[in-house]
DNA sequence: TATTGTTATACTCTATAACTATA
DNA sequence: TATAGTTATAGAGTATAACAATA
């Protein structure tokens, strides 16, 4: 439709604006510092051609060699349907192999290739430093007691993952 | 390739997982966060077929009635383009009107519509009840903490925004 | 019967650039 | 020249369901 405004009535037409209630929801904070952060990321980490899910699934299978896919689609919380995808990409990208185990031929391990390793050494130091690097803003005490927090929420707190 | 396994080296097939120094990433820890709290809202808010997105919407236009596309698409970090299309879609249900300024007639000021209000008032008592409920599992001085960090985090402490 | 991974489909979100109309 | 919004296109991400192999 739209229509033209003879009138201008309530309109503020400048930069400032009211988030109301939006400012006390928790999914609409963690909604926007995601995003913050992930600008961020691209700008610090820009020249290596790295994305945020690429890397920590290199450091993960780094960590944990013979990962159940599965398991590790449940601990980044994405459907088994696009980690299926995500694999087969790194795998076409020589960054991982899989193999099946004889104890349960349904699920598939996954391994860092020789190349995966590589690719890890170019791109972990420079996430390492950048992580170390304090890019948020907040104070140092700040962003340890946020990062503590959303540990919590998360259930991370505990030993047990 | 997807070889077969048969020794079953270094192998750990249950589901404990080391997260390594990824817990130490403030942007991996927002976007498992980001993705746990949409799973609850989903979860909580289900049946008012409602997304994340819209409501903010909805309770933003109420808030600045007449705001520009462009200031509303900065503040949720959204671009002009998606913006356009979003907006379109809720023009399309009636939910949100365009006005052209005189002033600037290149911007377009958004107003909800009487079926937009109505449809922010079936929604907003339920999505505040949600809010008000504490679905984190932390404590009410910890997911304070928590809002107010992500606050200071994302610029909204200080009478700007 | 239930689970693991796969495939297929569709929809949402995002990124980019070219375009218009205005400023 | 620069800006606000639009359009078009392509690519990620996501949700869903049906399927095969295995448990």
């Amino acid at each position: 439709m739209t229509q033209n405004a003879g009138k201008d009535s309530g309109a503020q037409t400048g930069e400032a604006m009211d988030l109301g209630a939006m400012t006390g929801s928790l999914g609409f904070l963690l909604r926007l510092s995601q995003l913050k952060s992930f600008d961020t990321f691209f700008h610090e980490m820009k020249g290596l051609e790295i994305r945020p899910g690429e890397i920590s699934v290199l450091m993960l299978l780094d960590r944990n060699p013979g990962i159940r896919q599965g398991v590790l689609a449940r601990a980044l919380m994405i459907k088994r349907a696009h980690m299926t995808k995500m694999v087969h990409a790194m795998e076409g990208a020589g960054l991982v192999c899989r193999t099946v185990p004889d104890a349960d031929r349904r699920s598939v391990q996954l391994w860092l290739t020789d190349a995966g390793r590589a690719r890890l050494e170019t791109v972990q130091g420079p996430f390492l430093a950048f992580e170390n690097r304090n890019t948020s803003g907040l104070s140092d005490a700040d962003e340890a007691m946020l990062k503590t927090l959303l540990r919590r929420y998360l259930g991370l707190d505990r030993p047990n993952a």
